[in-house]
DNA sequence: TAGAGCCTGGACAACGTTGTCAGGCTCGGG
DNA sequence: CCCGAGCCTGACAACGTTGTCCAGGCTCTA
């Protein structure tokens, strides 16, 4: 018996309880409870006496309780690709703002790409009972958050629609943003224009390559197999693809980078040709502008999606929202001169 | 009564507990606790029953129960300035990666630079019970931080050393790191060499200015007044305190950048100049190989920073670490063109 | 076949907080 | 002087889980 005392003694470290609080302000267990959480009913010097003994003790809340008892933990899960991307910086921050306008705080997990990882992390957060969850997925059958959408934890999926249930999703258009894209080029006289990309089965990537062949339809083009690389985005593979398509027996005369990696890597490609090659990427990137000549984007807003996704979320929360939807932010061409170079050949 | 049933039936949208699951399976809670977390004791046939009744009614441990009894959250605090730069985005990830092999998750916050605001997130997280905290701060008193210490909560500073307690710390040698930068352009013959730097109540940044103050008088060269410039960081204040520097009585012929942020900034300004300007900057980015010249700069491996910091937390909370320690990590000169200019004058 | 020992399963308390409810006090009016 | 209204305060149960402890049934051996 004594052992158990000594045991919750040390607990946290033996950190002070409310009951401790009330035992030195000498006053009851709730009136602590009510001056902690500025609740109305207590006189100004029985508020004096225990914010003393808070003082003292360096008293602090045990959440954990306090949502054990209320049901809610006021924090929400974010669970993306890689938060060392550039793309999921301001996406997690402008998250964390608008959860912050709420009082809740933000959990932030990277799946790194893997479906298995995706699902562990979702799973945990929904363990601690997060009040919602903001997922950019990473494996394409979500059947396994069926229990916890009827237990009422709000949803949205961002940058790729979710699989196999019926959720919230917020996605630029891919498609359209990258048909743009390529039609910029084609307009600038490009015929023979090359695709790098990632996998197909990534959402993003099969929706940009439909939109590049859309744009290609549309002006005529018969597109080369050759002009299409597809499940490629480390830069040894890139350098390769870019390097053959270039200088193949049909070589391309402007190129199109499916993200932002790509691009980075084809602007170092490019840089060591000697023939002048044209270059629109998908995904805006840090000093794009400084380049000689400036890289020509389709940006998406990484922070306006994070903003909208969560602003959604937290509407659920609040019971306003009933009927999942699909919400597709426009992008922006963002000429600076690598898309207007003329075909050299 | 009847109706409080009700309401602890809708708690978290109508979550079964281990109860719910006991009952359908028709044994008793603690063996639906045994076969939750995998304690021996339970045959086979019992776990069977029971994992089906898990599986059919959706069930999900409730961790914030689970922490209130075990005194162990399993999850870890990281309180930075801002997630959206670029600096802080791959530390973030190097510790989520540390977490994560230690069974942990990462509560993300971005204190915006505001010591308020750092105080307001680091007491929420405590509430919350993290088991540790890394903390970049953006305050200089962190006394409010002792019943916390007291309480067993491992903590980690980063970047800047904590104010008025004793603690871990974990940061680039920015003194040297500076010194070294400012060293190499006077190496490559310039003597009127400016300073663009934040405001010196920063850490980072008095360091940094240390080390240029250093390089300087090492080389016998006093410093104009006129040559520094401190507290200016967004762009149009560095745009205005380049311009004066380079246009003044006695201009400079290579710049020191403080940040990466500045060091974009002057790249801007630079690119405008007729005459040819020599730059190091401190922090390195993206892209800098690239542009023309590449850009010569003091870079920190933010990865590297964050492993540290999370491996130290972690063995903190091991019980192996006892004296706060101050760990500064070394910085690499990549010279790329830009510091290699010779002065114009 | 009886007893010892092991294995399985369940009852119960505790973790620290908050919602409910009732008791005691003060104050003013009749 | 008494009574009711209104304000403070505190006792108590409950949130969902896990650690402790004990009971009952089984196996194995003498």
């Amino acid at each position: 018996m004594p052992q158990t005392h000594l045991r919750s003694a040390t607990r946290y470290g033996n950190r002070p309880t409310m009951k401790d609080v009330a035992a030195r302000a000498g006053v009851g267990l709730k009136t602590v409870s009510r001056v902690v959480n500025g609740e109305p009913g207590v006189t100004p010097e029985t508020e004096r006496r225990v914010q003393e003994a808070i003082d003292a003790l360096g008293f602090r809340r045990n959440d954990s309780a306090r949502v054990l008892r209320k049901g809610r933990t006021a924090s929400i899960g974010l669970v993306l690709e890689d938060l060392a991307d550039p793309f999921y910086g301001p996406l997690s921050r402008s998250v964390e703002e608008v959860a912050r306008a709420h009082g809740a705080l933000l959990i932030n997990g990277s799946s790194a790409e893997d479906p298995e990882r995706e699902q562990e992390l979702v799973l945990a957060l929904c363990a601690r009972r997060v009040d919602g969850l903001v997922v950019i997925p990473a494996g394409d059958d979500h059947r396994y958050l069926e229990p916890e959408l009827k237990a009422g934890v709000a949803t949205v999926f961002v940058d790729r629609p979710a699989g196999h249930i019926d959720a919230d999703v917020v996605l630029s258009d891919n498609f359209g943003g990258a048909r743009d894209g390529v039609a910029h080029l084609i307009a600038h006289g490009h015929r023979r224009i090359g695709f790098i990309g990632d996998m197909p089965r990534i959402h993003t990537a099969a929706e940009r390559l439909r939109g590049y062949r859309a744009a290609m339809e549309d002006a005529g083009i018969p597109v080369a197999d050759s002009w299409m690389s597809l499940g490629v985005t480390d830069p040894e593979r890139v350098r390769r693809a870019a390097g053959e398509m270039l200088s193949g027996p049909d070589p391309v005369t402007a190129v199109f980078a499916g993200n932002n990696r790509v691009t980075v890597t084809v602007i170092r490609v490019l840089a060591e040709q000697t023939r002048r090659v044209a270059l629109v990427g998908f995904d805006d990137i840090e000093l794009a502008d400084l380049l000689q000549p400036g890289v020509t984007v389709v940006a998406q807003d990484a922070a306006e999606i994070g903003r909208t996704a969560a602003d959604r979320l937290f509407r659920q929360l609040d019971g306003i929202l009933v009927t999942p939807e699909r919400i597709e932010l426009p992008t922006r061409l963002i000429t600076r001169g690598s898309g207007e170079i003329p075909p050299a050949d």
